[in-house]
DNA sequence: GTTCCTGCAAAAGCTTTGCAGAAGA
DNA sequence: TCTTCTGCAAAGCTTTTGCAGGAAC
């Protein structure tokens, strides 16, 4: 599958699976209770280390809105981030980030550029 | 001075002060240890208590940029924050965020926009 | 056989909580 | 006096590290 340049272990292979399918933003802890079920042996620190080198190899991006409480996307396209304030869902939002340029940042080598919003999402609204 | 609705007693005056000399983006820790010397029995329990009450009333934000090192800003206008992954330092520049208007969020109540770059300053490009 | 991966336990680091004493009105 | 603030100690959480056993090639 994506093995460009990480050998494919079947905790890895899983970790990969629930970001795919579940494009919830999950935090460790998110993936580490889903995936326990399935696989009762697997450790937390499995979890750090794959997402760690899946991070390195630019196949997911870290998400940090809310301190300790990192959050891990398999979608590395330029976007947005809206995190609700009241039930905490995460929803991605499409953003011109070219728009984003500066004149005061000339003379910087952007790497990253990274937008998030928060506030009430429409189900909590209404 | 600012006693808009919280008490003002000297470490959280000291607390503000700092905040407004030294536009660093301070971390708990910067601010602790750089106030310690100056009132040696300062906790960082204070620091602590005094940063959620500002971030409360409004008068600093909170930037959360890596995991594990929030900062405060005495700056709530909107502005962006470009992060130099060589040397650590944190930036303001100035954005139009009303130009971050996504059709997508239409139905959303936006209460907080931010918006932070990563890469290298030009003090460690040259 | 060598290398890399897993997973348990312990450690580390930041933040929060509990509580008694101090300060202020 | 009553309320609020301070600061020490302890607890809570997430993440990292050390290390022995296991899997893969």
């Amino acid at each position: 599958m994506k093995k460009r340049n990480i050998n494919l272990s079947y905790q890895r292979l899983k970790v990969l699976e629930y970001l795919i399918q579940d494009r919830c933003h999950p935090t460790v802890d998110h993936i580490f209770t889903h995936l326990h079920q399935e696989i009762p042996t697997l450790s937390k620190t499995t979890v750090y280390n794959t997402l760690y080198v899946l991070a390195e190899a630019g196949l997911v991006r870290v998400i940090t809105i809310e301190e300790n409480e990192t959050r891990y996307d398999i979608n590395v396209e330029n976007h947005g981030h809206f995190k609700c304030e009241s039930c905490g869902t995460i929803s991605d939002f499409c953003i011109d980030m070219n728009m984003l340029n500066s004149e005061e940042l000339k003379k910087f080598k952007i790497n990253e550029k990274n937008v998030y919003y928060k506030g009430i999402c429409p189900n909590c609204i209404s």
